[in-house]
DNA sequence: ACAAAAATGTCAGCCACTGACACGTTGTGC
DNA sequence: GCACAACGTGTCAGTGGCTGACATTTTTGT
């Protein structure tokens, strides 16, 4: 009884949702994601394929929502960092939090990055989960350039993000052998080389 | 008669396909890509849906097959840029041989870029696309730079090819108003200011 | 002219996804 | 307590993209 807080029923949702997504989690491992179909996810968890789709709209958001949050958990870090790093290099150690988780447990990530490259539709969705992060760092990023002219903003954050994709990609390649960390670096050092000139 | 040629028989196939990509562009004007359904595709041009799907894999790759050639444009026009450009900048100049076409017929690219932004399938084929292209673009940038470690010349082609993607997307944005060349050059001197240092 | 190869149509079927409807459960106001 | 509304779910039917198999009709090489 009791509605107690802003969401009892919301909260036995987010619950199915996540039980739903660890279901479906295993079965990708196991057998591949296109090899399992939306009716097995569903069989698995104990429900109808119909319902499957009341939680999840296509079968790649399943495993595309774990993107989602890393967005705002962007944003938010790179807000927090001092006013004085230029944008670069702000971006830079924003991207730290998914270095970061990815050292804490490099399989899951590893897993995570294999399971997108398996289908088209989930690698394209992974592009397109990074222009919405593009889209919620851009303003940020603006605030941090002299002249923040229409393009400019956008263009950097673009960049940055294809260089965390590039180092992503090629840490899978290396089987996780390779430093996320390094690889990052690395790549954002290509494009933007450490200013001396600026920087005095 | 006569199999005169090596491939008259590959010239009428790229006829039928050619002419399904005419009618299938014409629906997707008219109605809208998702509107329009393969089946309407195929009876337009003639043709069952069966028979349609040995032309084109995809319903996608009806309007996508469009950014295939680009890629190897682009790789051609960039390995002839002089040796002393550098990277960047070659990457700048060969980007142009997509801002002339544009110049040259506005319309086609507002065409292509509209219709290509109906579908969250297209869109993230482009950007599949795009990946495409840095493959075939990354070795020739390597040659460009002083020390091509690992993650480097990926990054600094990927970087490029987003500027250019926001440059589009700006580009669309306005409706094809604002000058797209100049929205190239913007984007890319964001990321990589001119380094007057590294020039003398 | 004839046999191999290739293109096409038809048919049946899988899978992701959706709308509609009916039923049971679960809270809400009285 | 109880009736009522809201919500979650299953079932069913249907659409659209896409594929394998098979039979039929052209082409094409000799």
């Amino acid at each position: 009884m009791t509605t107690r807080k802003p969401g009892l029923r919301e909260r036995t949702r987010q619950a199915v949702r996540s039980q739903l997504m660890e279901v479906a989690w295993d079965l990708f491992v196991q057998q591949g994601y296109d090899a399992t179909t939306v009716d097995e996810i569903a069989a698995a968890a104990g429900m109808s394929q119909r319902s499957f789709f009341r939680y999840f709209a296509t079968k790649e958001d399943v495993v595309l929502v774990k993107f989602e949050a890393v967005g705002e958990l962007l944003a938010s870090v790179l807000a927090d960092r001092p006013a004085s790093e230029d944008a670069w290099t702000a971006l830079r150690h924003s991207f730290d939090v998914i270095v970061e988780a990815t050292e804490r447990d490099p399989r899951y990530g590893l897993a995570l990055l294999r399971i997108t490259d398996q289908s088209a539709a989930l690698r394209a969705g992974r592009l397109e989960q990074q222009l919405h992060w593009q889209e919620l760092l851009t303003p940020l990023v603006a605030e941090r350039m002299n002249q923040p002219a229409d393009p400019g903003p956008a263009a950097l954050t673009a960049a940055a993000l294809a260089c965390l994709n590039v180092a992503n990609i090629a840490w899978l390649v290396s089987d996780g052998t390779d430093s996320l960390r390094r690889l990052v670096d690395d790549a954002m050092a290509a494009v933007q080389p450490v200013r001396h000139d600026v920087a005095r």
